[in-house]
DNA sequence: TGCTAAATCTCGAAC
DNA sequence: GTTCGAGGTTTAGCA
């Protein structure tokens, strides 16, 4: 076992006590907890403020706040990362304001009661991955063509034309341009304006034949009207067949590696 | 001073104690802040997997939980409000599962070292004010019309069109409608071709003169070509200009209602 | 409930 | 640096 102490806690700490501790720890670059009472003034892109409550405060090493209230998903006032932080205790409160430049904002926090206030160094290279994302649509999609239809050939992907980007682009089986589109969600009235003006741009760039793919699990309301209006097509493809799919490539390629490592 | 204790706090406890410790927070509708060295597996709308690594976790009162990496404003897995909760010591770890319906996911969180574990009662009742939003910018015009140009009219606002909702619309000086697309920060191309949108459909349903405004602080790097071929106009205005002025609005109207009430 | 658009969106990539 | 688009986006507002 380590003896390594990565978290150190105080209950209830004065505002003196507390404005050190915070100090120190923001020094060595530790991430902080801070649980109490406190209000917050926010001013920066927008500006905002907070009346008293009991929150919870987190401060990472990276310059990263965040003010959680007891209840919701999002902090009601954050700053990302690469803060500058000022704490000080003046009087009962203790105030720790977070700036950063570009754009100029900052978070002030004050505090006339900590019930909690801990620091930690914590150690984190674990390796994150997510699967289904709309890049593993269109791998699988690379990967296995048919998905989309069978005989449709890609020739690109990623292609900028002046609007963006057009997520794929390949050749039917009757050598028709084809243009996809691909959401990992319900495709809405913007999906199909996207891959519009997509279309539209690379008609002006090509005398071909030329059809337009929105490819997503489902469709909004009204959406399929809007494409028949603008000669769109739809193709229903669930993002986690193509997981299913990527994962299946991925144990093939183990396969044939290990095949060519031990005859 | 109250004698409310509202954290409770553990340090370095067994996976037993701390599966104890959690179960008996949660079922009093507590949150929990947990600090130790685990690994997160995510099954919904996607699905992810996180590696071992040392985290910070919180579960809110309102069942929502967020696993922090200790850098980066982002939770690394989460779950919002309302989740119900399975948790379990088993051998080594502890295991937090919270899953929820509609969608159907869930976020299992397993620990093999817990450093800090706390629940806490929290208070809060705090109002949380919010200034310069683009709602703001859109009152701030209602309110003072001048804002867009000397002898505007605001006739309605949030108007509904079949492409979706017009900021504002109104008549200028010279009688021609006018369709304004307010953003808050710089505009971009969306936002132009946006304003173009609604302008094209409001041509289809009248003969009058028509006019559209883009409204923002600035625009982005060749949007004003842009909004120059598509015929439209560009109005800069500061979002924070508009806060002062419904600041100001606000101050007379209490005035207003102080001088009626105190002859 | 479904859909639309905003957000102090954040984050990353590409130019 | 700016711009652009994705996100397990979330959230709020409205039909």
């Amino acid at each position: 076992m380590s003896n390594r102490k990565p978290v150190i806690t105080l209950e209830n700490p004065t505002v003196e006590k507390a404005a050190e501790f915070i100090k120190e720890a923001l020094s060595k670059r530790k991430a902080v907890i801070l649980v109490g009472n406190c209000w917050v003034d926010y001013k920066g892109r927008a500006s905002s403020k907070l009346e008293p409550g009991e929150r919870i405060v987190m401060i990472k090493e990276d310059g990263s706040v965040l003010v959680h209230r007891p209840f919701g998903y999002e902090p009601v006032n954050w700053q990302p990362a690469g803060c500058l932080f000022q704490t000080s205790a003046r009087g009962e409160t203790l105030q720790v304001r977070a700036s950063r430049k570009n754009p100029s904002e900052s978070v002030k926090i004050s505090f006339d009661k900590v019930f909690l206030l801990s620091s930690m160094s914590l150690i984190d290279r674990g390796e994150f991955s997510l699967h289904a994302s709309e890049s593993d649509m269109q791998r699988a999609i690379l990967f296995d063509p048919s998905l989309l239809e069978e005989g449709f050939k890609p020739i690109s992907y990623e292609k900028k034309v002046e609007p963006g980007f057009v997520d794929v682009y390949g050749v039917d089986r009757e050598g028709r341009l084809v243009v996809v589109e691909i959401k990992r969600r319900t495709a809405g009235r913007d999906a199909a304006l996207q891959l519009a003006k997509y279309v539209n741009f690379v008609k002006t760039v090509t005398h071909r034949e030329l059809r337009g793919v929105l490819v997503a699990p489902r469709l909004a309301k009204g959406v399929q009207t809007l494409l028949t209006r603008l000669g769109l097509e739809f193709k229903s493809l669930e993002p986690k067949k193509c997981a299913d799919i990527l994962r299946r490539s991925e144990t093939l390629k183990l396969v044939d590696f290990f095949e060519k490592k031990q005859p």
